[in-house]
DNA sequence: CATGAATGAGAATTCATTCAT
DNA sequence: CATGAATGAATTCTCATTCAT
């Protein structure tokens, strides 16, 4: 008589709608609250080690709060990838329009990253993606479609766009667009493992692999 | 931050010992089937979601039988990553001290890390300490004193002698070695996050990459 | 990203296999009086009052320990149910087959009702099935198959075979072998709830139940 | 026993008066709507199992409305069950007064308790009386004297009547008027836990009762 | 009167660690 | 050395009740 069954599957009706529910200003405050909280925690122990007491406690709510605003401990976590991700994607997308030689985009893009990322909370956040979304496949899902998928698919048409324009020779960013952003994740490691032991001058280095690639592939004048 | 350090810090008496105990070889067995199914259950669930009673049951020996030979779940951990590096280290220690061209070298590395790294489970060590290091100071310190400082110390002394040499005209390379490895760091991740939904060719973006590095930096026949 | 899933469906491999765990005379003992104070917990409170931790206190153990024995508090409750039922439906079966007249084998078992139900705690096993098994449908058709099913199905072949020697001339009762019990379960409700009000001999009342029915059914010396 | 009551006596500051509040149409209606969801809720899910929310979604009322008519979750219980049983206890009253043979009135009541109980919500009041009374003393006490007691009294009344009438000419139900009601009990037991695996026609099961049991008492015509 | 967001005391369940056998 | 039953602190999630609006 139902032996094998993994969870007790508690009663949960009317699911408590976990994206924005009140409208006051009070609760649109708490539910950031709790995302900046929950960030932080994150940040700090990872996913199963955050404890909702201490997202609480820091957030300055009681604990059942929390649970007005996000259904349940993942779905905070999910929340707060997704909120904080919204920006970089739409960034991406206008980076992908623009007319400007491949080099600018790249110097902007070097530059936007090392200000709204590197400089921000939101490196935890890459962080964080890089920590846990293995173990949740519909996050790692996401953050594919929207991040990687579409940086790759505008890097190939600015590639391919400056080869048309003859200011490079070279496709091998069209191919392997992987290896123009490859310092970034280097960059974002290390400030979280090893920047207490040695410094990494991350925009130094962003610049200094373009100049290596763009070294490499850019129209020599004879 | 770190207010409410309550968790890691619960009873701990009479502590046993931890490090190699006996010398049977059913001791020694047994350390290693711990160690494996410890890779396996870390690898897929990270420290924090990783049972030791899985870890028991999947090398076969009782639960208790783990705290005789790890001091306790922190331990085992370290002590996994440990064990996985060690002949890590010694390749890049015997990389550093070659005397063929630079670029030989690299194509060498690439070929061990896609064959000994990537091919293998060494890849959810890697993945592991990215994902956890941050949480165990000491494991990171540990590691940055193992591998990224040797690593580089030879990278630059490679990059010094191929400058003497005349094989290279450009020492970014010295300045930032970060960016010889950064496509490696990529292909780990990629394969442990969106490998499901697209294949990365690791191999060849490596080649690729070094391809572009020393278009860049060889010096050039006039 | 699957917002609508209902619970977390948390981790659970390899299931503590609920029934009959170690195979020490500790572990039995363990068992049983963690069956005899969920007992206790259950019929004071009922099982959604009850608390795992009470329980645990009354028999003597951790808390944890309960889980060692049983997958969940819905499985203790029902393993109880069972484990409980197990000998009254002994009881039923052979009332099945016996020879006796219809009368002796009624007061045979009323007897018995008496004394091994009302006169012990099985009584509020009896009480917990009415009261929950509504919430337990899994519950409620084990106890249907092994109770009123196979009782009636008795009562029946006994009414058959006293019609067919004469004893009896009427057949209401095998049309409705409810009635003959209907007393029985009187005497638990009436025990439960108003016992301190108004004591109910409940022997009395089932003989003089059945001195009506057989004054009614049992053929009359003309 | 009944060591560890710590729950049932959590805030309870300054009581919303309980009773009935105001007198508006609105009012009156919005009480009406309260109880009708609670017997719905606590039907299918107990005392303890039913949750306010779900009875103030019910009842197209918000949370807090509710404590202002009930002063807490077992005050809405218990005037439920209250107000439920007034129209029953009438016409137990009623049925007590008649003149009629005693064959007939318990007809005619066998035809209101199918009518008017097993065939409405009542029957689940009834169920809930005989899962949950036995946690609420007052409850049980209540119910006993309106009910049962008064029942009892009215069925000796009648019996006695109608021995003196010389219609029948055994007093067992004098004795034992449980006797009478106990297929009831059957019939509410079987449909809320049986009913889908087996029907039962209450109500011809309640007339071969009688049958039987007038069969016994009646007197015969020598 | 009505609302529903907020609270926080629980309650079930998990799992690292211990220790008697 | 090995075992695995036992422990109990910790953690997530629930829900009766309150109270500011």
């Amino acid at each position: 008589m139902n032996k094998t069954k993994t969870k007790k599957a508690r009663r949960k009706r009317a699911a408590p709608v976990s994206a924005k529910p009140g409208r006051t200003e009070k609760s649109v405050a708490r539910r950031e609250a709790i995302l900046a909280a929950a960030l932080e925690e994150f940040a700090a122990r990872g996913f199963e080690g955050a404890r909702l007491d201490d997202v609480a406690r820091r957030a300055g709510v009681a604990k059942g709060t929390i649970y007005l605003h996000f259904r349940d401990k993942e779905t905070l976590f999910q929340e707060l990838i997704r909120s904080t991700l919204t920006p970089i994607v739409a960034m991406i997308e206008a980076a992908g329009k623009t007319d400007m030689p491949l080099r600018a985009v790249f110097d902007h893009l070097a530059g936007a990253f090392v200000r709204e990322v590197l400089g921000t909370q939101r490196k935890d956040i890459v962080r964080l993606i890089l920590s846990e979304a293995r173990r949740f496949p519909k996050l790692a899902e996401y953050y594919y479609r929207e991040v990687p998928e579409r940086a790759f698919a505008a890097v190939r048409g600015l590639v391919r766009k400056a080869i048309d324009r003859g200011e490079i020779v070279d496709d091998t960013l069209f191919w392997f667009p992987q290896l123009i952003i490859a310092p970034a994740l280097v960059a974002v490691v290390w400030d979280g493992l090893f920047d207490k032991y040695e410094k990494l001058d991350a925009e130094a280095m962003l610049r200094a692999h373009f100049n290596l690639v763009f070294n490499a592939i850019e129209r020599r004048p004879s």
